[in-house]
Order: structure tokens, then C-alpha cells, then sequence
RNA sequence: GGCCCCUUAGUCAAGCGGCUAAGACGUCGCCCUCUCACGGCGAAGGCAUGGGUUCGAUUCCCGUAGGGGUCACCA
């Protein structure tokens, strides 16, 4: 066989080499250690919430030594692309504060475009350049072209199908699909010359030359050492439509683009070994390889399942939608990742989460279960250690989009709902009360008279004589101007004329002697002025309402008992 | 079904041949306290299993089981 008269047959348009290609591409020019990672994301959707984990990886890694980080958009399945899909994706990790040095980024008409040196960083404007290394594999007899009809496909998936659902005919169907491959490797120039001729669209072929009894031994920098089976698979390099595979991608983009370290979900690894043969095949020397566990959910038998695309909490944005702020759900990613962060957050609780020093060897080779309990945990840490001027800020960009109502009221008086935002924040412990920002309305509502309700009833076993004297007790003495201690010595003296404890310890020590407490006092006027049996404190509520809704709340409490 | 990966409490996990097997979340109890929240203290709960190797295995090796992934002109 010619290889050479092959390669022109198949790609007489291709007239550059791959040493030329290579000086368009020289390598890069950075520190030593210095990782160049990269996330490349197909354009077929929302952000998969897993797409955090390798980001994030790769982020901290480039970052930490001085590399370089950037995006690549893997378009190469047009049937598969959902349209502003790329734009999303990239609108949603800017809004996780994702910060890439080079590679898809948007325009200023908010469409997708290229900023660096190494492009283009979307596969389906690298066309050219993958058929500059397809032609070099065809000359050097490691690919070949299989002319086969759609038909012809479409038979062949479907047998595989079948197989599937009755595993036991599968050994048979890996025979004849060895059959088929011998049988296709066996052309002549004659052949393709007619089919071309014919204008029949091919694929292109890796020749393997593999033995999957052969093992071969390869390191993974999170999985560790392991053996992977040869591949003796000519699996396709270009589509009929001459787009490649992402095997093939995967090659000549991280090669040309000198990524040192790539980072992928676990399913990859089946696959590993045609990307390394592709590697020895182009002579690319290989990257390191990172191959994380997926992220897992429980299905309905109490199995662990892979969080899939239909899976709630799959879809990045939904957490924006509940609440999250893109902060608390990256600290939450970083507790998974290295375990040692959160003690380390807890000696540097004012350091951001980019300067923890994330170690590839601290992470784990088992795939975890999203925990909400655990999320909301690291949140409400997250939020409670904001001022309470980025609460409100961030508070109300949420209402804004998803609970205008509440926008409205948030932004009447900013003022007043930075002051309710601010009690009990600031100091060694502060309140956690928010995990979301969807927290905040049931939290906030009755200091707004538009939301406030009475949602709590008093316990039927106070009178209500006993309740309306001690409202009405209340406001004869109480003065606005009255500092914390003052008023809490009015409220004792409230329960005191009243004959219930105005001393907490004395009535712990003998409740039996007093229908109540200074505590049930507080309550009596906790239901009327908040509407509730929990609030926080008191003073600092009435302070915020002040006296006139204070007033006239406790009368119409006063007025329906 | 073949191949590959994984396996310490409900969850996330330290551990890397000798420990009463850390810690965090969750759960429960107590304390603090005008309620809630916060905070403090405490409790329950774990090395999947069978063989080796070794004076000694959670730790190393082999098998078994369980879980996950993959087997496209999808990524």
C-alpha cells in the first residue's frame, strides 16, 4: 500500500506538516512547575454541578504554580449542541468567580469568541488543523479510511444494543465485531479511489496495534498505579462529517495548547489507553492525568448512583435559584476535595479559600454523596462571617431575580434591612441563620408590616387576663429611649406585678411556686410584636421596629385576646 | 458478560504495620440563656468479608462480596 498517494487522496487540501503546525505553537513560556490545566466543557447544557469538582482542581493547580488556566469548548457533536449553550456555561462559572487566563471567552455582543496565543479554543474551528495530523497518521500507515453508509451504522448500533440487554451474547458480538474490523483494514487504493469517486463519505481509522492481553502500567496522580488492557480498537479519529472524535481532540488540542496536567471525571479511564497509544502514535509526549470519582447521589433503593443530568441539584444554576451563593458552594466543593481544608479554614477563618494550599495528594480516589446538610453547614458558616452590608447586597440580587416582592421591600429602605441584617452578626459568634438567601424573607418578614402575620399562637395555658395585663403593663413603662438593661428591668417588673418570676433561677429551682416567668413574659410580648414564639433578641428587634409599630402591634394583640 | 476503578460510623473523612481508630456534618442529651440562633460539654455510631504475610494488621498480598464506571461516526 502507498500511504503516501492514500494520505493525498483522502486530504489533498492538507498541505502543511505537523512540524510547521508545531511553530505556530511553540511551547510555553513559564516558571518552572508551572501546570497548565484547562476545562472543556461539550456545549450541550448547563453546568453539571460535578463540573465543579474538576474545575476547581484545575484552577487551584494552575494558579498555585503559576500557570495557566483556560477553557476550551468541546463542540465537536453537533447533533448533540444545544444553542447559547457556550455562552451559558461560561456566564455561570464567571458567576462562580472561575477565573480563566486564556480561551473561550465573550464578546462584548455576548457572543463567544478567542483570547490567547493557543486557539482556536473551539474545536469546531480546529478542523484544519486535526487533518494535518490525520494525513500525517495516514502516510505513516496508522490510520486508514472506512467508507461505510449510514445504514450500514445503523445496523451495526443497533445489534450492539441488543447485546447489551442479553449480555451473554456479548463475547459473540465482540467476535464479529473483530471480524468486521480485520475485514475493513483490508482495502486497496483502488477501492478508495471509487468510493471518493463516488463522492461516499469516510471515516478515518486508527490502525491499533494493540493487545489487550498486554497490560500496560500507568499512574494516576489521584487513582495511583494501576494496569490498563492494550487497546486493540480502531476506534474513528474523524467523523464522516471530517470532525474529530474527542479521543482525537483530546491528543492534538492538549498537545498543541501544552497542557501539562488534565483533570477528568473517572469515566475516561476506559478509554486511557487509545489516548495513550494516540500520544506514541503522534509523538506527543502525554500529560499527567487526574481521573476523579464521580459525584454520587442515593437512588430510590438506597444505591449510589452518579449524579446524573436529570438528577435535582445537578445543574449549577439551580443552586442559584435555591439560594446559594456561588461562595458557600465553592467551599463546599473545597471540603470535598482536600479534606485537611476545613481545619485549615478554622486556623485562617479570614482567608479566602484560594489561599489554602490544595495538595492533589490529599484527595481521594472514592466518589462522594452530596450532602445538603453538610452544604447548608459550610453556608451558613460562609454568610455568617459576611458584614451585614454584603448580606443585604448579595440578599437582594437574589430577590431581585427570583422574589421581587421581596426586592421591593429590600430596597424601599436600605437602611432599615441592613439594620435588621446586622443583629447579632460581627463578633466571635455570630448568628447563622441563613444557609440561602432564600432564608432571609421568613427570617426578616416581620419587621415589614406588608409581611408581618401573626403565625404563632400563645400556649393555652396562660390566661389571657394574665397576657393582656402584662401587654398593657408593658407599655404603660415602655420608653424607647431605655437602654438594654433598663428594659429588661421593666420587663421583670412586669412579671413580677403579675406574680409570675422575674428571677429565672429561682423559678428553675421551683416552678411549681409561679404560674410563669420573666421568660413567658418576654413571650407574651415576643407573639405580639413579631408574631412568633422564636425571634431574636427582643430589644434589638424593638429597637429596629421602633415604638410606634411596637405600639400599635402589642395593642391589636391587646384588642383581639 | 469482558475490562477498569472504588470499599473506615447515616454522610465527608484522618490513618499510611503497634493509636482507647482523629475531626467535621447530621442525630440525641446536658449547659448557657427572655425564645430562637450562636457557643460550650457529652453520647450513640465504623475499619464489607474470607484467607494469607508478620511477633502484630484498618494499614501489605490474594480471593469473595458489594458499589460505580465503560464497552458509539457522544463527550
Amino acid at each position: 500500500m502507498n500511504y503516501e498517494l492514500l494520505a493525498d487522496l483522502l486530504y489533498p487540501e492538507v498541505t502543511e506538516t505537523p512540524a510547521e503546525l508545531e511553530q505556530t505553537y511553540p511551547p510555553r513560556s513559564l516558571p518552572e512547575g508551572a501546570k497548565v490545566t484547562r476545562f472543556a466543557p461539550s456545549p450541550t447544557g448547563f453546568v453539571h454541578f460535578g463540573g465543579l469538582f474538576p474545575t476547581t482542581i484545575g484552577e487551584r493547580l494552575a494558579h498555585q504554580s503559576g500557570g495557566v488556566f483556560y477553557l476550551r469548548i468541546e463542540d465537536t457533536d453537533a447533533k448533540r449542541e444545544v444553542a447559547g449553550a457556550a455562552e451559558g456555561l461560561i456566564r455561570t462559572l464567571a458567576a462562580y468567580g472561575i477565573r480563566f487566563d486564556e480561551g473561550a471567552v465573550l464578546g462584548e455582543d455576548g457572543t463567544v469568541c478567542d483570547r490567547g496565543a493557543y486557539g482556536p479554543y473551539r474545536q469546531s474551528l480546529r478542523g484544519p488543523i486535526y487533518r494535518v495530523y490525520a494525513k500525517q497518521l495516514v502516510k505513516e500507515g496508522k490510520a486508514y479510511p472506512v467508507f461505510t453508509t449510514r445504514e450500514e451504522l445503523e445496523a451495526l448500533n443497533a445489534a450492539d444494543k441488543k447485546a447489551e440487554l442479553l449480555a451473554r451474547d456479548w463475547e459473540q458480538t465482540q467476535d464479529s465485531r473483530r471480524e468486521e474490523q480485520q475485514r475493513q483494514r483490508q482495502f486497496t487504493i483502488e477501492d478508495v479511489k471509487a468510493h471518493l469517486q463516488a463522492g461516499d463519505p469516510f471515516v478515518l481509522r486508527l490502525l491499533a496495534d494493540g493487545d489487550p492481553e498486554r497490560k500496560i502500567p500507568f499512574t494516576d496522580l489521584v487513582k495511583g498505579k494501576m494496569e490498563i488492557p492494550e487497546n486493540d480498537e480502531d476506534f474513528v479519529l474523524l467523523k464522516s462529517d471530517g470532525i474529530p472524535t474527542y479521543h482525537f481532540a483530546h491528543a492534538v488540542d492538549d498537545h498543541l495548547m501544552g497542557t501539562t496536567h488534565v483533570i477528568r471525571g473517572e469515566e475516561w479511564l476506559p478509554s486511557l489507553a487509545k489516548h495513550l497509544m494516540l500520544f506514541r502514535y503522534l509523538g506527543f509526549r502525554p500529560p499527567k492525568y487526574l481521573h476523579i470519582a464521580q459525584l454520587m447521589r442515593l437512588d430510590d433503593s438506597g444505591n449510589k448512583k452518579k449524579l446524573s443530568k436529570r438528577d435535582m441539584g445537578a445543574n449549577l444554576d439551580d443552586y442559584s435559584r435555591m439560594g446559594y451563593a456561588p461562595a458557600c458552594v465553592c467551599e463546599y466543593i473545597m471540603t470535598l476535595l482536600n479534606s485537611n481544608y476545613e481545619e485549615w479554614h478554622m486556623q485562617n477563618p479570614d482567608q479566602p479559600y484560594t489561599a489554602f494550599p490544595f495538595n492533589i495528594k490529599k484527595m481521594s480516589a472514592s466518589g462522594c454523596l452530596f450532602d445538603f446538610h453538610k452544604l447548608n453547614d459550610v453556608s451558613k458558616n460562609v454568610i455568617s462571617r459576611m458584614s451585614a452590608e454584603e448580606v443585604y447586597t448579595q440578599a437582594l440580587a437574589w430577590a431581585e431575580r427570583y422574589d421581587p416582592d421581596l426586592g421591593r421591600l429590600l430596597s424601599a429602605d436600605p437602611a432599615y434591612a441592613k439594620a435588621i441584617l446586622s443583629i447579632g452578626r460581627g463578633g466571635k459568634k455570630p448568628r447563622k441563620d441563613f444557609a440561602t438567601w432564600r432564608d432571609v424573607k421568613p427570617y426578616l418578614s416581620f419587621f415589614y408590616d406588608e409581611l408581618f402575620t401573626v403565625e404563632d399562637a400563645y400556649d393555652a395555658a396562660f390566661p389571657r387576663s394574665d397576657i393582656r395585663r402584662a401587654l398593657e403593663d408593658f407599655l404603660g413603662s415602655y420608653d424607647p429611649a431605655d437602654d438594654t438593661t433598663v428594659w429588661f428591668d421593666k420587663i421583670k417588673a412586669v412579671a413580677d406585678r403579675l406574680g409570675y418570676a422575674s428571677d429565672m433561677k429561682a423559678y428553675k429551682a421551683n416552678p411549681e411556686a409561679f404560674p410563669g416567668s420573666v421568660a413567658d413574659v418576654s413571650m407574651f410580648l415576643r407573639v405580639a410584636v413579631t408574631g412568633r414564639l422564636n425571634s431574636p433578641d427582643m430589644y434589638a428587634v424593638m429597637r429596629i421596629l421602633g415604638p410606634e409599630r411596637v405600639r400599635s402591634r402589642i395593642r391589636r394583640m391587646i384588642d383581639s385576646l
